[in-house]
DNA sequence: TCAAAAGTGTTGATTCTACACCCATGG
DNA sequence: CCATGGGTGTAGAATCAACACTTTTGA
């Protein structure tokens, strides 16, 4: 048997911040799809594990480091790439943007976010992996809590509101979600108020990471 | 980049009937692994997709046609194969082992069921993507209406009692689970009873196919 | 004093859980 | 008449969904 299948990863990397999510894409520098906007990813090598590929592949096309990626998908209708087979595992994440810093190398022409409703045309079957990410996402922080590192260290309670609400694409109840969250014990009230800002000033509040962590672990219905 | 890394495919086949949970394996004819048993699987070839590879892998291997089987996910470690690069896609499906005729073949000594609680030691990491697949096997049944198919047309209420208890490795309350699965309307009751066995004869109950897959597509909560 | 955002409770409906006794049949 | 499995209801607890007015601040 000659096989000549190519394994390949992506990553479908999210950020929120403000209010906004995105997606981060990278401009092609070669053929096929030279030009075009597409998900990061390439090729396994021999030796590599896929995370460490997704990881590096990641890292060498737009400078992003991350430490955790989930997977996604295996992708592999024989026409997916238009010259050879290739098969590309899909992975995700959740960032914040500001947090890193991006810059195009290697493959890369250019590397930029996407607000994701606002995205171009995309390479490959990238966009549906791009709508499965998107699905899985949503799906995935309705049972599990999920993003809460992207807030900053001390946050109001409606940027987690705000967090929810992007995410999901659709409003949520405020009061109903606050008491639901709370309820959690993995929010500590500190005895600080946002101090700039149109209106009241907010409570701020802090992560427990410990039950936080002990919480996504168990898998615990999150149900919002 | 000269990339050498071996795409395949396993299929984890499970089993019900009356009450035992299965799991279908080969015993390997070659090198590596020989003579111990394996979830069957192969090599994908150049023009087929994933699916086409795992069905036909899987009839090649045991003689089994089944028209359906879920990605479960995609394993890469770089040493799950003692002699090549192979990262493996597996899927996972769920069938009645009396509807289907099994025969071991090409790189297969023998076939056979297990019953899930009397496993075998198991070749390359297949220990562990088995233990996965039961996993999502029992998860995704508790939030979609699964397996119904592997019943009789005409059925008392308790075999699927028996069929979610015994994938859930668990009992359930007989009166809460049969309001609940009332209450979705997918089970029409006849004027039929069980004719033989001992104690007190059970009505029989037909699936109404239309709602039920419509019920599946939906993703409705099932929370058995 | 106005605009902007934060904070906060209740009620009725629904769903969940736990639980035990009688029924119909065949042997 | 006995053994076997089938069939059924309730009550209290918990959770959910819907909903609007008051508070605090800065401009």
């Amino acid at each position: 048997m000659q096989q000549s299948i190519q394994l390949s990863v992506d990553a479908v990397v999210f950020g929120y911040e403000s209010g906004t999510v995105s997606v981060l894409l990278i401009k092609r520098k070669y053929e096929p799809f030279k030009g075009q906007w597409a998900i990061p990813g390439g090729f396994v090598l021999n030796k590599e594990s896929l995370e460490e590929a997704v990881q590096r592949e990641l890292k060498e096309e737009t400078g992003l480091e991350i430490n955790y990626l989930e997977q996604l998908y295996t992708f592999g209708n024989p026409d997916r790439d238009p010259r050879n087979r290739v098969v590309s595992v899909a992975y995700f994440g959740l960032i914040k943007p500001s947090a890193f810093k991006i810059f195009a190398s290697t493959d890369a022409e250019a590397v930029q976010w996407f607000d994701i409703n606002e995205l171009p045309n995309l390479s490959f079957d990238h966009d549906s992996i791009l709508k499965l990410a998107i699905n899985r996402l949503q799906n995935k922080m309705t049972y599990e809590p999920i993003g809460f590192e992207l807030l900053d260290n001390k946050f109001p309670f409606s940027d987690i509101e705000k967090l929810y609400s992007s995410l999901l694409g659709r409003a949520i109840d405020r009061r109903n979600f606050r008491k639901k969250l709370l309820s959690f014990n993995i929010l500590d009230e500190l005895n600080e108020k946002t101090s700039k800002g149109s209106g009241r000033p907010a409570k701020l509040f802090k992560f427990n990471k410990k039950r936080y962590f002990k919480l996504k672990e168990e898998g615990i219905i999150f149900d919002i």
